[in-house]
DNA sequence: CATGCCGCTGATAATCATTTTCAATCCTCC
DNA sequence: GGAGGATTGAAAATGATTATCAGCGGCATG
């Protein structure tokens, strides 16, 4: 819960970069794996620790799939969905949202936020199956 | 999915009943606690298989919340949503779709499923917060 | 009704991701 | 330089879930 952006160590800069590096959503295991590159001797408890400062500081945006460890992605990338490929795994960032999401809202209830993933195959996956 | 019923065991069975009887989507460790009253002795591991293979079968639905254990519902209740509330943790049904999803769908993939969660405040912990 | 087979089950150990603990270290401000 | 608080790494602890394994139960067969 951070109004102000707290500062952060030279460590956890690096671990935020490495996100805002990554293409896709990653874990903080892969983040890990970068990280330690860069810093020598990197804790894994500094990594989850940080993704949560970074997570509650609003720099980083939690993406959960179903059955899977939850990923992360630089929140400068602005509000956006994804789309999970069933055959590699991967996870796709999707820009718009779909209209007529308030018409959803139960009488009396207040939205703040939504989250949407689309399931199916990716263009890779399907030319390969067909 | 499931091309033929399998057959449940009647243990199973019951643990499918606690989720069907159910208001809403419920942990593993929730329908344990409760299908522990019809069968006794009945084994955390057996629920935890049970549900697996409710899932598989199609007969029960993941509902999976960011930073929650996911939770699961019968999937006689047809194709819905969830609305999660930041307050009390409750999680609401909604029946509904938004139009224009498939507009969001990349070039060239296929979408076969899509899961929406919206968060905000219910109407009780709204009225609570005015 | 006896027999054999095989899937289901419960207890428990194992696993995996994540969190906590704690002592050492590092900063920051005097 | 030094006190005091925040940060860190290693390792233990935790919590959820899965795997293991021996025993039981039900069913088809003889």
């Amino acid at each position: 819960m951070s109004k102000e952006a707290a500062k952060l160590t030279s460590k956890q800069q690096a671990i935020l970069r490495v996100f805002e590096d990554a293409e896709q959503p990653i874990t903080t295991q892969d983040a890990w794996d970068v990280a330690r590159g860069e810093v020598p001797g990197l804790g894994i408890a500094t990594v989850y620790r940080a993704v949560k400062s970074l997570v509650d500081d609003g720099l980083l945006r939690t993406v959960e799939l179903v059955g899977q460890v939850p990923r992360y992605e630089s929140a400068r990338k602005g509000h956006l969905h994804h789309f999970f490929c069933r055959e590699c795994s991967s996870v796709f960032d999707i820009g718009d949202c779909p209209s007529g999401l308030k018409s959803l809202v139960p009488d009396g209830f207040q939205m703040e936020d939504h989250s949407i993933v689309l399931y199916g195959l990716c263009k890779d996956c399907r030319a390969a199956k067909a």
